[in-house]
DNA sequence: CGCATATCCTGACTGC
DNA sequence: TGCAGTCAGGATATGC
C-alpha cells in the first residue's frame, strides 16, 4: 500500500542510485505492468537514456530522461521499485520489468497484484510533471498544503470527510492508512460531511496532514505485517509502530479510554476512535 | 456534475 | 490439515 511516504522514501532511494545512470537494456515479462503502450516502445524510448531527476506528484514517480522525455512508475497497491547492485542476484517472484543500468545494477519492478504500472512520456513540464499527471491535485509535501486551501477543496462536499482526502484530484498521495491517522491526529470522524468542517477544524485537518506525512517520510514509510512495501534498497520502514488506529479494531485508543472501531465509508475500511474523534 | 459502485489481481486470512 | 471462500485496496470506468 504504498501511499506518499514510501514513494517519497524510493524516490529519495533513486536520487541517489539511479540518478545519473544511464539505462543499458529493458526486460518486460507480464503483460499488465506495461499497458499504456507496448512493451517494445517503453523499451525503445529507455534504452540509451541518462536518468537525470527524480520527481514525485502524489503516489507517482517521474523520472526525468536526458532527451526530455519521462518514465513515469506507479506501484499501485503491492509493487516494489528494488535497485538490485549485482544482477546475478535472483529474480524476486512477480518480477514484470527489468532495466539494466550503466554500471551493472538493475532496477527491478516487482508487482503481485499487477495495480501498479510504467510507461514512458515524450514531454514534461517547467516542474519536470508530463501531461499525464496533470489532473493530481496538491502535493502536501511538495506543493504545500494551507488551511486555506484546503477549505477551498472541501467546502460544498458532501462526500465523507475520508473520501475526500482520498481523492488524488483534491490532494494527491494519501490513501486508506494515511486518510485514518491524519483524520485520528486531527481528531476528525471519517464520515463528516467535507464541507461541513468550521476554521479551527480544517486548520487542525491541514496540519495533521502535514505533520502525519512529514512524520512518516522520516520513519521510511509503513510496512504492515502482510504488506509488501519495502524501499529501494528492499529495507522494510518504520512509521507502522506509530500507526494510533489502522488496523487496531477493538484495540485501546491511544488517547482516551474508548476502543477504536471499523467501519465502511465510502467503500473502504475505516479505523477511528469514537470517543475522541468528533 | 458529484458521488457511489464494480472491476482488475494475488496473497493472507477465515471457517468448516 | 486442507481447501473453498472472503477480504484487502488505487485508479478507472460506469451508473445514478
Amino acid at each position: 500500500v504504498p501511499e506518499l511516504p514510501e514513494v517519497e522514501t524510493v524516490r529519495r532511494g533513486l536520487e541517489a542510485s539511479v540518478v545519473g545512470r544511464t539505462i543499458t537494456g529493458v526486460t518486460v515479462t507480464g503483460k499488465r505492468s506495461v499497458r499504456r503502450q507496448s512493451p517494445a516502445l517503453l523499451r525503445a524510448r529507455l534504452r540509451g537514456r541518462r536518468v537525470e531527476r527524480a520527481h514525485r506528484k502524489g503516489k507517482y514517480l517521474a523520472l526525468g530522461l536526458d532527451d526530455g522525455s519521462t518514465l513515469v512508475v506507479h506501484l499501485g497497491m503491492s509493487g516494489q521499485l528494488l535497485h538490485v547492485a549485482d544482477r546475478s542476484v535472483a529474480l524476486a517472484p512477480h518480477t514484470h520489468v527489468v532495466i539494466r543500468l550503466d554500471d551493472g545494477s538493475e532496477l527491478r519492478f516487482v508487482d503481485p497484484r499487477t495495480f501498479g504500472e510504467m510507461f514512458v512520456t515524450p514531454a514534461a513540464g517547467d516542474d519536470g510533471l508530463p501531461p499525464e499527471l496533470g489532473a493530481l491535485g496538491v502535493d502536501p509535501l511538495a506543493d504545500g498544503l494551507t488551511s486555506r486551501r484546503l477549505a477551498s477543496l472541501l467546502a460544498g462536499r458532501r462526500t465523507p470527510l475520508k473520501s475526500a482526502l482520498m481523492n488524488q484530484e483534491l490532494i494527491a498521495g494519501i490513501g486508506n492508512i494515511y486518510a485514518d491517522e491524519i483524520l485520528f491526529r486531527a481528531r476528525l470522524r471519517p464520515d463528516r460531511p467535507a464541507g461541513s468542517l468550521d476554521e479551527p477544524e480544517t486548520r487542525r485537518l491541514a496540519s495533521a496532514i502535514r505533520r502525519t506525512l512529514a512524520e512518516a517520510v522520516e520513519a521510511r514509510g509503513s510496512t504492515l505485517r502482510d504488506a509488501r512495501y519495502r524501499d529501494l534498497a528492499g529495507e522494510a520502514g518504520s512509521f507502522q509502530l506509530r500507526h494510533a488506529v489502522y488496523g487496531r479494531e477493538g484495540e485501546r485508543c491511544r488517547r482516551c479510554p474508548g476502543t477504536v472501531t471499523r467501519r465502511r465509508i465510502g467503500g473502504r475500511s475505516a479505523f477511528f476512535c469514537e470517543g475522541c474523534q468528533f
